[in-house]
DNA sequence: GTCTATAGCCCGATAGAC
DNA sequence: GTCTATCGGGCTATAGAC
C-alpha cells in the first residue's frame, strides 16, 4: 500500500530526528515543537505519527536491548575461555553502540527519565540481564584460574560493564569518526583485561 | 548576631533538603514547590532565602570542587611513582564522593542540565583540570616504564577518570553503608591499576 | 497529513499582607 | 520569615477546519 509506504518514510524521518535532538539535548530538554520545527511539521500535527512523546522515545529504543541480547548471546557461544568471552563481550558492546548511537546516548544521559516511568522498565530489566552475563564471565575466569582468584565478582562485573558503556557514549559524542569501533574495543578490552588477569 | 545565625540553619536545613532530592529525582524533576513541601515551607517563601533555583544548586556544588583540588594535589605530592600516584588519586577521588555524595550524584545525573547553563561551567574545568591530573600520572607512567608501553594515554586517562566516578556513584546510591571508602577504593585501583601495569 | 487554536497543567518567580 | 495569591510562560496533548 502506497499510503502506509508514504506514512512510513515521514514517520522514520521523524523518529530519526527526535533520536538525534534527544541524543543532542536531553529527552526532558526537547520539546515536541522542537522536534515539528526541525522536521518542517508543527507540534501538533506529529500526533497524527504518534500518540505521545514516550511512544517516539519508545520507538527508538524497541530492537536495540534485543540486538544487544544476541550480540552478547553470539560473544559468549564462540568459546570457553573467559578471557576470549570478555574479549569477545567488549566488542559485541561496541557493535551495539555503532548501530544504535542515539539510543546508547538517550539511555545514557536520560536514565532518571527512563527509570521513573514503568513503561521503559524492559531498559532496565535488559541492563540486568546483561550484568548476569558480565558477571559470569568474570566468575568463570576466576574459577578457572584465567583472571586473579581475589576479584570481587559484583564490584568488577559492575566496573567493567559500567567502564564500557560509558566510553561508548564519549565514543559516540566526539570521536566516532576518527577511530573505529574495533580499534576502539580492542584498546578498551586490553586494558580492562589486564587489571582482571594482571 | 543571632538572627543571622538562626537565618543560617534553617538555610542550610532547606539547602540539605535540596540537595537530597535533587539527588533522588534529578534537578530538572524536583520542583521548588517539592523541595518546600520537604522541608516543611511553601515554595514561594524559598524566595526568601535564595535569588532562584540555580542558587540552590550552585550552593550545593560550591565548595567541592575546590575540594577535590585539594585532595588530588595531596595525592600527587607524596611520591613520584606513578604508580603509586595513581592509587593515590584514585583514594583521593573516593574521599571527595564520601564527602559530598549528593554533589557527586547530581554532578553525575544532571550533566546535561548543568552543561547547558554558563553559570556552572566552572564544573566542567575541573573536571578538565581534573583529566589533565589523570593524563599526566598515566603519561609518566608509560615514560618511566612502570606502566605498559602501548597505553593510549587519552583514552586511557578517560576510561579511568569515568570509571572512577560512575564506581562512586554506585557505591554512594547503593551500598555506601555496606562497604567502606577504602576498601571499594582498594578494590577499584586494584583492578584499574592491574589494566596499567599488566 | 498538516493546519489553527486552545485546553489544561506545572513550573519558576514575584508582590504584598501578616 | 512565612503566608496568600497570582503572573507569565512553556509544556503535552486534543479538537476540528482544510
Amino acid at each position: 500500500m502506497s499510503a502506509t509506504a508514504a506514512g512510513s518514510d515521514r514517520r522514520a524521518e521523524i523518529i530519526a530526528t527526535g533520536a538525534r535532538l534527544f541524543a543532542e539535548r536531553g529527552i526532558a530538554h526537547t520539546s515536541i515543537r522542537d522536534i515539528g520545527d526541525a522536521a518542517g511539521i508543527l507540534g501538533g500535527s506529529l500526533y497524527h505519527h504518534f500518540r505521545s512523546k514516550d511512544d517516539l522515545v519508545d520507538l527508538i529504543h524497541r530492537g536495540s536491548t534485543s540486538a544487544l541480547d544476541q550480540l552478547y548471546r553470539d560473544a559468549l557461544s564462540g568459546t570457553d575461555n573467559a578471557a576470549e568471552q570478555f574479549v569477545a563481550m567488549v566488542h559485541a558492546s561496541f557493535e551495539m553502540f555503532d548501530r544504535y548511537p542515539e539510543a546508547t546516548v538517550i539511555y545514557m544521559n536520560d536514565r532518571q527519565y527512563l527509570a521513573a516511568r514503568p513503561r521503559f522498565d524492559y531498559l532496565r530489566t535488559a541492563e540486568e540481564r546483561h550484568h548476569k552475563l558480565w558477571r559470569s564471565v568474570v566468575v568463570r575466569g576466576v574459577r578457572s584460574g584465567v583472571f586473579r582468584p581475589d576479584l570481587d565478582a559484583e564490584l568488577t562485573s559492575r566496573l567493567v560493564q559500567d567502564a564500557v558503556w560509558i566510553t561508548g557514549r564519549r565514543w559516540v559524542r566526539t570521536s566516532r569518526a576518527r577511530r573505529s569501533i574495533d580499534e576502539l574495543a580492542g584498546a578498551t578490552s586490553k586494558i580492562l583485561l589486564g587489571g582482571l588477569t594482571g
